[in-house]
DNA sequence: TAGATTGTTAATCGATTAACAATC
DNA sequence: TAGATTGTTAATCGATTAACAATC
C-alpha cells in the first residue's frame, strides 16, 4: 500500500483554503466552483483542483464543491479534528501574546502550561495558566500529555531547551527563536523567523525603489 | 538594460544565509567554501553558488568566499544598509513584543511610533514610545518618514486600517492579522499568519502518527 | 605549476498550468 | 438531454542539482 507523499507546497496552501472556506461558510455560501474560488483567492482553478485531488475527490462534476463539506474535510486533513495540548516556554511578551490568542483554542489547540527561567515571572498568570519554573517542565509534559512546545525564548537557550524536549519525547516544536533546531526524524519543527520575514520585506521595498530610480534615469 | 527578476524563492533564502554568515563572522571564520557552508546549512553547494551568482560573483576560484565580505554584500542586497522607520498598530501583547525586540534596531529598523484605538492603552509606553490614538496615525506617518506599518490588530480592523495606510502612501505593511490584504502594486505586504503555521505543524504531527499506525498494522 | 573551488551551462526534477474526457 | 464542472492526463514552466571548464 504505497502512500504518495504530499508536497509541503500543497500542505502550506491548505490553511489558506481552510480560512476562505470558513469565511464562505459563515456567509452562508453552500456551494462553490474551483473557478469562483480561484477568483476569490487569486490562484488558478487548476491548482485548486489539483490540490484537493491529492486527498481524494471532494467535488461533484457539474456542481462544484460543497463549502461545508470541503471545509470539514480540509480541517480533518490538517488534524484540526483532534486536540493538541501545547505549552509555552518563555513568558515574555511574545509568549503571553500566543498564550492569550483564543483562536487557537477554537481549532483544538489547548494552552496547558507555561514556563520561564526568570523567577520574577514564575507565579504570574496568563489566561488562567500559572507560569512555572523550568525545572518542572519535564514532569509536566509527562503528566499532561503535551504534544507541542512553543519556544518563545532567546536563541541562546533555545537549543538547550530543544534538547531537553527531544529527550522527554515531545512530538512537535513551534520555534520562534532565531536559530535552526536540529532534532531527530519524527519530531516536527515549525519555525517562525520573524526577522527573516522583516528582511524579505526590506528587500522588496528597496527593489521597488531601485526599479523606479532606473525608470527616472531613462527619462 | 534588462534586469533579470530574482525569484522569491531565492530572496526567501537570503536572510538564512545572512544569519549563518553573521555567526561565522562572530566566530572569527575568515573564509568558507560553498561545500563547507552547504554542510553547515544542510542545503546543496550548487544551490548556494547559484543563489549568490544571481547578484554577481562574490567568491574566488580556489579560495571560496570571504565571510565578512559576503555577509556585508548580502546585508546590502537585503537593504539592511539603509534605515527603515516603522510604526506598530495595535498595542496588545504581540505589538509590545515586536516593539520591544531590540534585534530589529540592530538591522536598521527603527521603532518610531505605536497606535491603538483602545483609550486605555493610549499613553502607555513601550520602550520609550508612547501609544497614540488612531486618529493621529496619518499625521505621524507624514511627519516622521515612516516606511513600514506593522499590523498587530484583529482582522476585522486590519482591512480598514490597511486602506488608510495605502491612502497615506505607506511603502510596506508587515501584516500579522489573519486576513489577506489587497493593496495596489508597489506597496509591499509581508504577512505572518501564525495560525497557518500552527496548522501546518498539526498536519505534520498527524501525518507522522498515521504513517506509524500503518506500519504497526503491517506487522 | 598543481589543487581547489568558483561561475555557469546543461540535465533533471518537481510544481504549476492547460486541456479535455468523464460524469453529475 | 444539455450544460457545467470536476478529476486527471499531458504540456509547460521554473527551480534545483549535476557537471565541468575557467581561473585563482
Amino acid at each position: 500500500m504505497e502512500e504518495k507523499e504530499i508536497s509541503q507546497a500543497v500542505i502550506g496552501r491548505l490553511p489558506r483554503y481552510f480560512r476562505y472556506l470558513g469565511e464562505l461558510k459563515d456567509e452562508g455560501v453552500e456551494r462553490i466552483s474551483s473557478q469562483e474560488l480561484s477568483e476569490l483567492m487569486k490562484v488558478t482553478a487548476s491548482q485548486i483542483r489539483q490540490d484537493f485531488n491529492n486527498f481524494g475527490g471532494f467535488g461533484q462534476q457539474g456542481y462544484g464543491y460543497n463549502v461545508e463539506y470541503l471545509y470539514q474535510e480540509i480541517g480533518r486533513i490538517l488534524g484540526l479534528d483532534r486536540t493538541h495540548r501545547f505549552i509555552i516556554i518563555g513568558a515574555g511578551n511574545l509568549g503571553q501574546a500566543l498564550g492569550g490568542y483564543l483562536n487557537f483554542e477554537r481549532r483544538g489547540f489547548i494552552f496547558s502550561g507555561m514556563f520561564d527561567k526568570n523567577p520574577d515571572l514564575v507565579g504570574k498568570e496568563v489566561r488562567g495558566i500559572r507560569v512555572q519554573p523550568m525545572e518542572e517542565m519535564e514532569q509536566f509534559i509527562r503528566d499532561n500529555d503535551v504534544d507541542i512546545a512553543v519556544l518563545t525564548i532567546p536563541k541562546t537557550s533555545a537549543v538547550e531547551v530543544a534538547e531537553r524536549l527531544v529527550h522527554i519525547g515531545i512530538r512537535a516544536i513551534w520555534n520562534f527563536a532565531h536559530v535552526d533546531l536540529n532534532v531527530p526524524e519524527g519530531i516536527q519543527v515549525e519555525s517562525v523567523h520573524l526577522s527573516d520575514s522583516l528582511m524579505k520585506l526590506s528587500y522588496n521595498i528597496n527593489r521597488y525603489l531601485e526599479e523606479n530610480e532606473q525608470q527616472c534615469e531613462k527619462k
